[in-house]
RNA sequence: UCCUCAGUAGCUCAGCUGGUUAGAGCAUCUGACUGUUAAUCAGAGGGUCACUGGUUCAAGUCCAGUCUGAGGAGCCA
């Protein structure tokens, strides 16, 4: 019977009146030969158990090292010391894990986020990153619960894809063909034919061509799912797999898209701030300490959940590319010539450093970008009557950059053929993409928000890596 | 992939213009103490100075290459 043992989370709210419990957890320290403190993982406030001196023995008490795991029968009493309300009294105590203190990596100070990377088996045992993985699971479940809520249907696309949606990119293949001996057509080229679904397949970049067949039927649809980029990218904000979620809505247009957005990623924030408070108001404190490092400037003007308090109350900037240009075209830092790349004028496919211009210095809070030039963006995307920008639209954080990527489909038939010629987008792969156009066609529009790019936002962890559970990079898909 | 910086004990780091047996804090081990909060006190063990080659009487320190990591850039979510 292991199922009766109470959650330290629940037990710490509790009233001591000497109830018996059971609880089971891991040891994070042993002060004093007498005071242990437990964490089973609900919350990062540690439970004080408390062993009679003397009463267990030296070579067991030895065995209650850093991260053993202990199953323990005792009361609820308050505690007479400072620093917890309660604390448990410990009649037995089990052991039913041992861990070598020798060889156990983690100890009770503070470890380099490089460091805990690279055992990112254990990582999960420390204060911060057990409140980034609670946040990252509350904001997965406050995501189905916000489309749940408005009707939206949840829509399972495919992984393996024979189309390159966005022509977005490096595809990882997906293959049985055999690597040392492959199968090849009298041209030389690959014999697909030979291969599992005698075609040439991938892993998907983005679900949203099937979700706008889903769309398409249902109304609303939404999808949530890995994501796979080959991309050689090494930076602090991009995988190699990640989680994308991407809402795909008929009878939208970019108005309605990007009013959704906005709705969508304040309730998701809220949702965190309001159920994970302690989670929060402990990586605010740790964000707060590791600034102390650094000099006046470089430090943030808000800490973590004012900047998040900050986002909910303020509605975000909506500006048009053309706008956003003449804005960086006008700035002290364009005529002083700070920025790297200069600002070309219209046409321009803005830096990162012109978004984070824009969100940090001249805004300082999140901007959604409309209207951007045809040439620099995807071909599904609706073409304006001005015949030189497309309805797309982007959002951007401070600190992160790009969040959510997204615009209104372009529906018409003959406009969409015309830029899939434009852009050498083979008709013959998407036949059915086109034949959404060909029947009962409507105006429709969705987004992609990057997941772990939402999480990072909400923890304030700067690297992408510690925000995903087992990261995958170039070079790295250890775990 | 490009640019910049870094790699010294299990972890975090110090080690000056090259010069004897390479240091500290934490962790670990041994002992003391016992209502502690990253407990405290005393002692001990622990190093291929990332790797390969070179310069030099002498290299942790200088040079070249390789590997790994970080920050920035591109691609994007």
């Amino acid at each position: 019977m292991f199922n009766k043992r109470v959650i330290i989370k629940d037990l710490l709210t509790w009233e001591p009146g000497s109830q018996e419990v059971t609880v089971m957890g891991w040891v994070r320290t042993f002060r004093n030969g007498q005071f242990i403190a437990l964490n089973d993982g609900s919350t990062n406030s540690n439970l004080q158990v408390v062993l009679d001196l003397g009463k267990y023995g030296s070579e067991f008490q030895k065995r209650i090292a850093v991260s053993a795991a202990l199953k323990i029968n005792g009361t609820v009493i308050a505690s007479p010391g400072k620093g917890q309300k309660l604390e448990l009294k410990a009649t037995s105590v089990e052991i039913l894990g041992d861990s070598d203190p020798e060889k156990y990596p983690l100890q009770p100070k503070k470890h380099s986020l490089e460091f805990l990377r690279e055992i990112a088996h254990l990582r999960f045992r420390t204060n911060t990153f057990g409140s980034v993985f609670r946040i990252r699971h509350a904001l997965a479940f406050a995501i189905h619960k916000f489309f749940n809520d408005k009707g939206f249907l949840y829509m399972h696309t495919p992984i393996i894809s024979a189309s390159d949606a966005e022509g977005a990119g490096e595809l990882f293949k997906v293959t049985t063909l055999p690597l040392e001996n492959i199968p090849k057509n009298e041209n030389g080229s690959v014999n697909f034919k030979e291969d599992f679904f005698e075609r040439s397949t991938n892993l998907t970049v983005s679900g949203q061509l099937e979700a706008e067949l889903g769309a398409t039927a249902f109304g609303n649809v939404y999808t949530f799912g890995p994501t796979f980029r080959a991309e050689n990218s090494n930076t602090a904000r991009h995988l190699a797999e990640f989680w994308m979620i991407e809402p795909e809505m008929a009878f939208y247009d970019l108005e309605d898209n990007m009013n959704l957005a906005e709705e969508f990623i304040k309730y998701i924030i809220k949702y965190a701030v309001a159920h994970n408070r302690e989670d929060l108001e402990f990586l605010t404190q740790r964000l707060e300490d590791e600034e102390k490092h650094l000099p006046q400037d470089k430090r943030s003007e808000m800490s973590l959940l004012q900047k998040l308090e900050f986002v909910l109350q303020h509605e975000f900037e909506r500006i048009t590319y053309t706008e956003a240009v003449e804005i960086l075209k006008e700035s002290n830092y364009n005529k002083k010539e700070k920025f790297r790349f200069p600002v070309t004028g219209w046409g321009m496919d803005m830096q990162s450093e012109h978004e984070r211009y824009l969100v940090e210095k001249h805004f300082k809070k999140p901007v959604i970008i409309r209207n951007y030039p045809k040439e620099i963006k995807a071909f599904y995307m609706r073409q304006n009557e001005d015949g030189k920008t497309v309805t797309a639209m982007d959002i951007l954080v401070p600190g992160i950059g790009e969040i959510v990527g997204g615009s209104q489909r372009e529906e018409r038939l003959d406009r969409l053929e015309q830029r899939m010629k434009e852009m050498n987008i083979p008709e013959k792969d998407l036949w059915w993409y086109l034949d959404i156009r060909r029947f009962g066609t409507v105006p429709h529009s969705g987004f992609g928000l990057g997941f772990e790019r939402m999480v990072q936002f909400v923890t304030g962890m700067t690297n992408i890596r510690d925000v995903i559970a087992f990261p995958r990079t170039p070079g790295n898909a250890e775990f």
